[in-house]
DNA sequence: CATTTGATGTCGGAT
DNA sequence: ATCCGACGTCAAATG
């Protein structure tokens, strides 16, 4: 049985099903008027409303209001549900140690709750990542500028792995950092501390730092400037085609 | 009725209750086997699997496996659903321009689809972030150091807005960059710009640059010391209290 | 609109 | 376990 739905349930039928699935690694839904209070990294408290909480069986609890991408409460994955019936309601509870953290969501009226057996062994393929920009300037390093030549990707120095390392056409070390999108000062600030890290590996040699990117905003290409540092502009990883 | 519930339903009945549900604000949910792809700032495509997919009436979609926080897919609020039936089977397409993104999932199977009148008034209540942290550092200025004598919040430099920004018992100006949590290289990075940006505005006056966080990494230490900033540990703002 | 930064960021990979 | 940086990051505040 793939979806087993109560619908107006009572709390403690609810908690049946939510025990059951809990048990087997079922995912769980349960839409009602709730309150969520929470207690960890942070601590939040939500008055009472209608959210749909949904209970993954890898330790996921996420409770979503009907506006935005992001649940107005959540629980990361590694967290352990349990479910119980205090004074007649419904709450359910997940916890997780290091860091201490807790989720109590109380229901004051249940209007369906669901259990769901998933089966996915589907995994997504994703372009237009930084990954794949990379592997464009690896297959046409000329796209950085005529004559550079790669030698190495995520290279470690002092300040981290460089994205892409290599030698412009006079032998000078040339330091890439790629951004799949428009950048701001942070990544400036990126590159240059990558830049000083190999330019104590090779003094005298006259390091250079390259900033590859569709655009940089304002302040960003100010501060390369001020840094020696240069711009390279690069056509986005996918355009979204208009059409 | 605040919930309304259709199991393993035709396509075609649960393009109707997709519709209704469009038209008059609520959210929705349909659980099936489906696959999905995504075109936009990048572009997916995700296989077929078991999954749970939620349309919210702003204009969001979010498609849960069962397993991590994240959905794999989503479309974010603003975005236009629109439902069809082709070859007889679900399709659930997302869209928005600004950037141009298009999101469609195929159904092959529906276990169950659900529309629900969503009504909630509550607002999330936060304590925890950085915005209480400085609050209490202008109530208790010593926490930063003895002397220190905040004068202005979110001050402008060039480089962007400074966090607090005051004296300290030598009248030195001292820019102070708050973090809530454990902090990396990026922070020190961070403080370096604004100071530098200050010490524009302040030749010859010693800005002091000041990392106040719970703690810093290795490598953010070692920044922090060449760079001539200091590092002021704080509690964190809610020390999850084991017990 | 675009920019900038925080976030209970989450997530994956490497050490 | 920690560290580090990417992310279709999202979301809010601000110009």
């Amino acid at each position: 049985m793939s979806v087993t739905t109560l619908h107006r349930p009572t709390h403690r039928d609810a908690l049946g099903l939510l025990e059951s699935a809990f048990g087997d690694g079922r995912m769980v839904t349960v839409f009602g008027r709730c309150s969520v209070e929470y207690d960890g990294r942070a601590a939040s408290s939500l008055g009472p409303g209608d959210r749909l909480v949904v209970c993954k069986p890898d330790g996921t609890v996420l409770v979503h209001t009907d506006e935005n991408r992001q649940p107005v409460n959540w629980q990361p994955p590694g967290c352990v549900h349990r479910a119980s019936v205090r004074d007649g309601r419904l709450r359910i509870r997940s916890e997780r140690s290091s860091p201490d953290e807790r989720l109590d969501v109380d229901f004051e009226r249940i209007e369906q709750a669901t259990a769901y057996e998933v089966r996915d062994r589907s995994d997504l393929r994703l372009t237009g990542s930084e990954e794949d920009l990379r592997q464009r300037i690896l297959d046409d390093p000329d796209l950085v500028e005529p004559g550079f030549v790669p030698t190495a990707t995520e290279r470690e120095t002092a300040a981290g792995p460089v994205d892409v390392f290599g030698e412009d056409d006079a032998g000078r070390p040339v330091v890439v950092e790629l951004k799949r999108r428009r950048v701001g000062p942070s990544a400036a600030s990126q590159l240059r501390r990558y830049v000083e890290a190999v330019d104590e590996e090779f003094p005298e040699e006259g390091v250079r730092g390259l900033l590859v990117a569709p655009s940089v905003t304002d302040r960003a290409a100010a501060l390369l400037d001020e840094l020696d540092l240069e711009f390279v502009p690069v056509d986005p990883p996918e355009s979204a085609a208009p059409e």
